[in-house]
DNA sequence: TCTGGGGTCCTAGGACCC
DNA sequence: TCTGGGGTCCTAGGACCC
């Protein structure tokens, strides 16, 4: 059996913990740059608020009603998502953290030995009680039928929190009631194949033959076919260590200037690195992107995207800025407004297993790895993040204060809440 | 004026090899 | 009229997830 724990509008409601006034009131968080919706209350979806919907036409399209709008504050909820699943490693052997705001755990043995439904309830309870955040908690014998149970136990309060499909009868009547479109691993597309095939709710795919199946549909579409029918096939074992990693931003306004474009990219490229060595591992190839606004209509629209093979894989910053900084000059195209940029790191293979550069001494590898860029995340980790940074990421000096700003502060967040749980200065005081 | 960021896997098609 | 069979690698793009 499986659980799934499933944070309720996790935004939202740790927003909610340290603002207890956002209770009962529409409240959405918005993405960066204060750009579109990505998390909703209950009061706001039930407005018809869509994921997704850019922030200023919210004004628009709900005239006259009063919505609380709020920056995303990924250190508070990272923060709340690390307790969270510390709670839940008390309860349970094997947790699988999916992503900040759900869990699955492997219940295999526990099934025998507990009642499962009391133990969802507890662990519930607990984590309302201990954190703050209320949670759904789904239980079945497979990933994609916990997923079902625990919408389940998000929308019915009967259910008390924890919802447990145990039986083929259970399960049939779950999957009778349940729409096709809302099965985990089911989008907008398969959506629209199976409507047209007059498949409606989960009941009537699951009981599909496999055939129909395999003629119509790519291969990941068959395992969630089998695990609606009670056949486990999503693998469990977490996966750590990434096969990509990409750091991109848009900005607030737009950049026509290729220095100011390549001292971002340094940036992107320094995170990369960052977010390599914090796994263990380098890459091989770099990708750099540039994308002017593809919602102005009146521009001309221009993507650029290039790789770049490293001779020796590497997750040293100066080795990373250095290639992207190359590969901008490649696609950047003079005259143009640029919005969006990024890099990607891919070819990722553990950093003890380096295939050596025929022209570098494995001392000189070593040197420029772990001295270099190690010293400097030790450096930024005790004195906070990009107190040390290559002459390559540093932004303009602002003429006002003589100061350069932070790649952190590219970012618009008008609407920025405090870090409550990870930030001294930012605690809250009761009187 | 203002439209997010970070991942996974699979497939189709083209260039190239023998 | 009729133009093989079997690969690899790369890129671009599409599907999905949060």
């Amino acid at each position: 059996m499986y659980a799934i724990i499933d944070c309720d509008n996790c935004f939202v409601s740790c927003e909610r913990v340290f603002r207890p006034d956002l209770e009962g009131k529409p409240v959405v968080v918005l993405s960066n740059n204060d750009g579109c919706v990505v998390a909703r209350s209950n009061e706001a979806k039930k407005l018809g608020i869509k994921e997704g919907t850019p922030y200023f036409k919210l004004a628009d399209e709900f005239p006259g009603v009063k919505i609380e709008a709020l920056s995303s504050n990924y250190t508070l909820y990272g923060d709340m998502s690390a307790r969270i699943m510390a709670i839940v490693r008390m309860y349970a052997p094997r947790v699988e953290v999916y992503s900040i705001d759900e869990c699955f755990c492997d219940l295999a043995g526990m099934d025998q030995t507990f009642n499962l439904k009391q133990w969802g309830e507890e662990l519930a309870a607990r984590i309302r009680k201990w954190v703050g955040m209320p949670v759904s908690i789904g239980i079945a014998d497979t990933k994609t039928l916990a997923k079902v149970a625990s919408r389940y136990a998000k929308t019915y309060a009967g259910y008390n929190k924890c919802c447990v499909i145990d039986t083929d009868s259970k399960r049939r009547k779950a999957l009778g009631a349940f729409p096709v479109a809302k099965v985990w691993g089911i989008g907008r597309a398969y959506d629209a194949k199976l409507a047209s095939l007059g498949v409606k709710n989960a009941l009537e795919l699951a009981d599909k033959p496999e055939g129909w199946i395999r003629m119509l549909f790519p291969l990941p579409f068959e395992n969630t076919w089998r695990e609606l029918n009670g056949v486990s096939c999503i693998d469990t074992t977490e996966v750590n260590t990434k096969k990509s990693i990409c750091t991109s931003r848009s900005f607030p306004g737009m950049i026509t200037d290729r220095e100011s474009l390549r001292t971002h990219i340094s940036n992107y490229a320094c995170r990369c690195a960052e977010k390599l060595r914090r796994q263990h591992t380098v890459c091989n190839i770099v990708s750099v992107f540039i994308a002017t606004n593809w919602f102005r209509k009146d521009l001309e629209w221009y993507q650029g995207l290039i790789n770049v093979t490293l001779h020796t894989a590497s997750s040293s910053t100066t080795d990373l800025v250095a290639a992207a900084s190359g590969a901008l000059d490649r696609i950047f195209r003079e005259g143009l407004n640029y919005k969006r940029a990024g890099v990607i790191v891919s070819g990722i293979t553990p950093d003890s297993a380096v295939q050596l550069d025929l022209f570098l001494s494995d001392e000189e590898r070593r040197k420029r790895l772990d001295s270099i860029s190690r010293t400097a995340d030790s450096i930024n980790r005790r004195m906070g993040t990009e107190t040390l940074v290559l002459a390559a990421q540093q932004y303009p000096a602002d003429p006002k204060t003589g100061k350069a700003p932070h790649f952190k502060d590219a970012i618009l967040h008008n609407l920025r809440t405090p870090c409550y749980t990870t930030n001294l200065h930012d605690i809250i005081s009761v009187e």
